[in-house]
RNA sequence: GCCGGAGUAGCUCAGUCGGUAGAGCAACUGAUUCGUAAUCAGUAGGUCGUGUGUUCGAUUCACAUCUCCGGCACCA
């Protein structure tokens, strides 16, 4: 006799055991037809559920993000149903839900092609029109595996035999169509109208690069027409961000061939660049660091002492002359080791920070290439504290300070932050790993911060922190780092004269605040769209005449602002104001400083700006306020 | 590195089913001196990513190679 309970705790009873279905029946006709699945006690299950006792139910429709889900989830049977109708050789694997969307792997003796990929999506209506009903039955380890050995699918076989005992293995079959799966599903195919099939993708079987590649498609569903076409919108918005086209169209660096992941910076990209880092220098003085700088070349020998020879060898460039052989700095770590050995340390000199912006060649494999996001050469902002190991918590609780003051100064909100513990190729005993990965997760949990775990993720040294910041299409790259180091120092012979006169080895933090300052520059574009705040804009301002008359009052006041230290250009051409305009807010610049006979003769300026607004005609000395005041705020202004 | 796609003028792109290419913008020259997102006219600009092959002839076809784009794997 259960009763089952609604959301809005509207009490329904039943005599028998019923399925959701019927339950949903009941309720109203116009709910049995949008029901895509249900949450019985908070579980997600088929609309085919049988409800044996009391129970709370609620209906999952495509209003729900979950009835999207399984909309999604359904529509990647539907394009495996629709591979295997126009190419029965292809074999499944595996169809998740995906941000967005969902992707379905494939292996297949041939490519795929874009006009496959046609194809199939208008199969997959076809097939969804035929209004199939989506049924789920159980089955045995063994009888699953030997159905799908029958169908030739030894894929799926394979996925079942590593499907731990426990589970119970459910299949779920549209017409001539079954597939293995945890679902729920829809009821029928006859709710998959909206979806697109977006592109085509090499991946490797279970993740692993010694397995063979199988090919992927992507495709991404939605409750209905207008959320798909916001999506599709939502893209073609991100795409103008891209750092690379931004990069180009404002002339801020370019890449060639000639030197693949390296960046030509030009004036403006450079202007920005300098910024970037002089705030960093701001911040290194605040914080009591001290910069140095480093060789790029370095004798493999301490390379082969710090253990990247063995672990890093093979992204590192090599060279060599009268018989050395030498790398090129990868990173600044083990040199920073060097400085810090030079003379003797008392434990009164610690913690001692050094830090570099370090110029760093890294033999990142060439698919991996990526704009700025993913470069060969490298600045890292980064620094090497010495400590002791009494000062880990207060250090790195400093280290976590200054990351997110200066994400925030830079206007970031969205920052995701992970603890990345012990991997498999490591240097040091398990119980020195243990002892820092406590201490690092003890300072996050200080710090309050939403952090979570990847295990195994850590460098070969120890358990690091990452930071990471999005791009204009939801990829994540990592920028701040904080490293707990236990194996270096000593790897290296560094120690410092405790209060008992002995030697002892110090701990080291690695930390990168930026990351690398070309990774955090395409970040950064991507965020503003390069619409920069003041403080940062390359070009600050322009100053332009209506015509020729004013072309004196116009050069007076550019040296004037170039004098107070402003980012300041003048466009002085025989061009009509509005092309003039037009150029330069294409160009992004913050504000447009128009000089007409009006300005000449009031002794003002007419400020315009990068938004359209005309701010009126002022004073010079009332627009260095402005933007001395807009600068003042940072990255926290808008 | 792996899978797939792409590379034509400074930029954005069109085109050639094999007969050595075209537009807009930019550049240059001239005219115009103008008040808040494109003034007009003219001129010039390309070994069609690179190499090899097939061919009477290759930007077009084939092979190789480089780079870029989207994923995958990698990412101290």
């Amino acid at each position: 006799m259960p009763i089952i309970t609604l959301p809005d705790n509207r009490q329904l009873p039943f005599d028998q055991p019923v399925t959701v279905a019927t339950v949903v029946a009941s309720i109203g006709a116009g709910l049995a037809k949008a029901a895509l699945a249900a949450k019985v006690n908070d579980v997600l299950v088929d609309l085919s559920y049988t409800i044996e006792k009391d129970a709370t139910l609620k209906v999952i429709t495509a209003k729900d993000p979950e009835g999207v889900e399984v909309l999604r989830h359904s529509t990647a049977h539907l394009l495996a149903q629709a591979v295997k109708q126009l190419f029965p050789s292809a074999q499944v694997t595996i169809g998740p839900v995906i941000e967005d969307g969902f992707y379905y792997d494939f292996a297949f003796e041939r490519s795929f092609t874009l006009e496959d990929l046609a194809a199939i999506e208008a199969k997959m209506h076809e097939l969804a029109a035929k209004n199939y009903e989506v049924t789920r039955r159980v089955m045995s380890r063994d009888e699953a595996i030997a159905f799908f050995l029958e169908l030739g699918e030894e894929y799926k076989a394979k996925i079942i035999a590593d499907i731990p005992p426990t589970e119970t293995l459910s299949l779920y079959q549209q017409g001539d169509f079954v597939d293995l799966c945890r679902g729920p599903h829809v009821p029928n195919t006859s709710h998959l109208k909206t979806f697109k099939l977006m592109k085509l993708a090499g991946a490797y079987w279970r993740g692993d690069s010694n397995n063979v590649m199988l090919q992927r498609i992507y495709g991404t569903a939605w409750a209905d027409d207008k959320a798909l076409a916001a999506y599709l919108y939502r893209l073609e918005e991100a795409e103008k961000r891209d750092h690379r086209k931004l990069g180009k169209l404002l002339d801020l660096f370019h890449m060639q061939e000639e030197a693949p992941g390296m960046v030509f910076w030009h004036p403006k990209g450079w202007q920005l660049y300098r910024v970037v880092e002089e705030y960093i220098r701001q911040k290194l003085r605040e914080y009591d660091y001290q910069e140095i700088r480093t060789p790029q070349i370095v004798d493999k020998i301490l390379w082969e002492k710090s253990g990247h020879w063995e672990q890093y060898r093979e992204e590192m460039w090599v060279t060599s002359t009268e018989n050395r052989d030498y790398a090129i700095k990868p990173m600044s770590c083990p040199l920073h080791v060097q400085v810090f050995k030079q003379g003797l340390h008392s434990y009164r000199d610690l913690p001692l920070r050094l830090a570099e912006f370090g110029s760093c060649h890294r033999n990142e494999a060439s698919g991996t290439l990526h704009g700025l996001m993913r470069v060969r050469h490298l600045t890292q902002d980064d620094a090497h504290l010495f400590i002791r190991e009494d000062q880990i918590e207060a250090e790195a609780t400093k280290l976590l300070d200054l990351v997110y003051e200066v994400y925030q100064d830079f206007g970031f909100e969205d920052i995701s932050c992970r603890l990345s513990t012990r991997p498999e190729n490591r240097i040091g005993d398990d119980a020195v790993w243990d002892k820092a990965e406590e201490a690092l997760q003890r300072v996050l949990n200080n710090k309050g911060v939403n952090w979570s775990l990847q295990p195994g993720d850590g460098a070969f040294y120890g358990p690091k922190i990452d930071f990471k910041l999005r791009d204009c299409l939801g990829r994540e790259w990592q920028c701040g780092t904080v490293q707990l180091d236990f194996q270096l120092p000593g790897r290296l012979d560094a120690y410092y004269i405790d209060e008992a006169g002995n030697k002892v080895v110090p701990v080291m933090l690695h930390r990168a605040v930026l990351g690398s300052m070309e990774r955090f520059i395409g970040v950064l574009i991507e965020h503003f769209a390069a619409k920069f705040p003041v403080w940062l804009a390359p070009i600050q301002a322009v100053i332009l005449n209506v015509s020729d008359k004013q072309s004196e009052y116009a050069q007076e006041i550019y040296k004037k602002l170039k004098n107070l230290g402003f980012r300041v250009e003048n466009d002085l051409r025989n061009e009509k104001i509005g092309f003039k305009i037009r150029e330069h807010t294409l160009q992004k610049v913050p504000y447009l400083l128009i000089i007409g006979d009006k300005e000449v003769n009031g002794s003002t300026v007419t400020v315009r700006s990068r938004s359209g607004e005309d701010l009126g005609a002022m004073l010079l000395s009332d627009f260095v306020s402005l933007v001395e005041k807009e600068s003042a705020l940072l990255g926290r202004g808008s």
